[in-house]
DNA sequence: GTGAAAGCGCTAACAG
DNA sequence: CTGTTAGCGCTTTCAC
């Protein structure tokens, strides 16, 4: 930084101004800084610079799973938004396993970073607590209650209960869900679930699974061990439901001639050729540029009322859903 | 720090010694400090720590495209081989353009991270050896010349082969190629094709393309535009196959009836049910933690030699490839 | 706009 | 093991 207040001719505390974008800076001088700086391939020291003004100007944003296009998805909305708020973003996995997220943020604390975004976390409510005590913490795609937490999440009671309204009335009535296991938001869509299949008069039947197509497939193998199978499925998410798919068709079940499956998320792999899923959207993109803006007014005002957006979803229909054949009304 | 030393009893410098594992601390006192730190909630600061030691002890992992599975896998095998050199991964993401991936660069070094790994960079050669200037960088998928560059790629040329000659082996003749565009390896896949072609005798045929699924389909839109179509089409990777695919059959041709499609690079993708896509695998995995490997070691000594690490590729046969009909061959 | 000075929270090197 | 000292590279404040 010397070098480069001696090169252009100025102070070395001019530099820094200039640096940091200060109004109280000569178009001239501040042209120099820039000059020299890359005349010398000066790069500040992001430490340092943190050391001093204590302030760290990137986020962190932890993903829960990087195999899932639904958190591509999110921080493609996230990556969008930063800029405008002027954050850098500090990316982390924490691989699906709760311990793996704990690192992460322990990683990101170390570094002080400005904020946390929580994309659909495993954590136990008490480590986000814990964290938003520390530095303001937005969690996407689930809710955790906390004096300082923001959440933005879709209505997933709203997504689920027009998803089997849908089912329902293209007639079926033994409609199975494959749970979600630990997977954020995996409650409050088996609970909509259960509510839902009540409503209309009809028993709830749940298997367990997980947010991942290898649970998807396993819960479908434990359903094809039944004597009877059902006419729909639905699965906690997009993960869950192509795995499902994959192992019924393998199984000579045909979708959805025999059995309709509907997904949540409404992720690319829906969207792709030869699987078209149904699904229910929820403005993915969305809910990650909000997450932004949620965060940056918290920054702003670290003691404004903690904030609950919830997102609208929307039903999705695709080739693996349909009427329920009368087929088995029949006797063959 | 300081109250830490003081609740443990203990001098502030042995709180430091305590906290980076030095052997000469005994394990009372280990056990003491980091027990007072548990209690009072202490975290090192990062950057402080970084500005005293001049290490930072995470290393930085570019990856290309969050939305193609491809890269979460190979982050998968990076992420579990950091332990064992214990470094910490700072994740970042271009976003497939290569200003993003300048700008990801750029935040990294001024973080001064240890070393870098760039995951199928579509950065100009240029920006790669400018970088490896500065720390040690690691390219994975992609062979970039540099004195202290360390390469860990797949044997193109030698998968492609064994692609063309398994299609030609099929009975196929008019095989085009999905070009890759500007994707890392893409120009070595190009080339492979061309040379096996020319190696059976016959005509390469390429349309542009790029590594995304929306480029296949634009692909799969001109080549539906021929008046004939051909019997084959290696896609460059997974996510241009899977377009293509979906573009194809919305289109009504039967895969693989009346078109073989094979990709590139094995992804979770080309396992999905429906899908089973014809492809080419690379030890995705395996790469991501050879990866790390070379990093540690030319961290260990810069001076090294450069190294080139070729996996060898296996062609893996699925669904959307076969046997060429003999129809085109009968007039109808 | 300048120049000097203080200090961010830590590590590292030293004599004791 | 302790206690001290000297920075790491920057921001910030202050009088000028």
């Amino acid at each position: 930084m010397e070098d480069v207040a001696r090169r252009a001719g100025v102070s070395r505390a001019l530099v820094s101004l200039a640096l940091n974008g200060s109004p109280k800076v000569s178009d001239l001088r501040r042209q120099r800084v820039f000059d020299a700086c890359a005349e010398l391939g000066y790069r500040p020291n992001a430490a340092a610079r943190q050391l001093a003004s204590r302030r760290n100007g990137s986020v962190g944003v932890l993903l829960n799973d990087l195999h899932n296009p639904f958190f591509a998805e999110t921080y493609d909305g996230v990556a969008a938004a930063a800029p405008d708020h002027d954050m850098r973003l500090l990316l982390t996995t924490g691989g699906r396993r709760p311990s793996g997220e704990q690192e992460a943020i322990d990683h990101m604390l170390e570094h002080r970073v400005d904020g946390i975004i929580l994309v659909s976390p495993r954590l136990p409510a008490s480590a986000i607590v814990a964290a938003s005590a520390i530095v303001p913490v937005v969690v996407v795609g689930r809710v955790v209650k906390g004096d300082r937490i923001d959440c933005i999440t879709n209505d997933e009671r709203r997504g689920v209960r027009e998803l089997v309204d849908h089912l329902v009335a293209c007639g079926h009535e033994r409609i199975v869900h494959i749970h979600g296991g630990p997977g954020a938001g995996a409650r409050a869509r088996w609970r909509g679930y259960e509510h839902a299949m009540k409503a209309h008069g009809l028993t709830p039947d749940v298997v367990p699974g997980d947010f991942t197509e290898q649970a998807g497939a396993q819960a479908a193998a434990e359903l094809l061990r039944r004597r009877t199978l059902p006419t729909a499925v639905f699965a906690a998410n997009d993960m869950a439901a192509v795995g499902a798919l994959g192992a019924f068709e393998r199984a000579g079940v045909r979708v959805p001639d025999d059995l309709s499956i509907v997904g949540y998320d409404n992720t690319f792999l829906s969207r792709m050729p030869d699987i078209s899923l149904s699904t229910v959207d929820q403005s993915t993109e969305e809910m990650g540029r909000l997450s932004v803006a949620l965060l940056a007014k918290r920054i702003d005002n670290l003691d404004a009322p903690p904030t609950l957006e919830l997102v609208v979803p929307r039903y999705v229909p695709g080739r693996t859903s349909g009427a329920r054949t009368p087929r088995p009304r029949r006797p063959r």
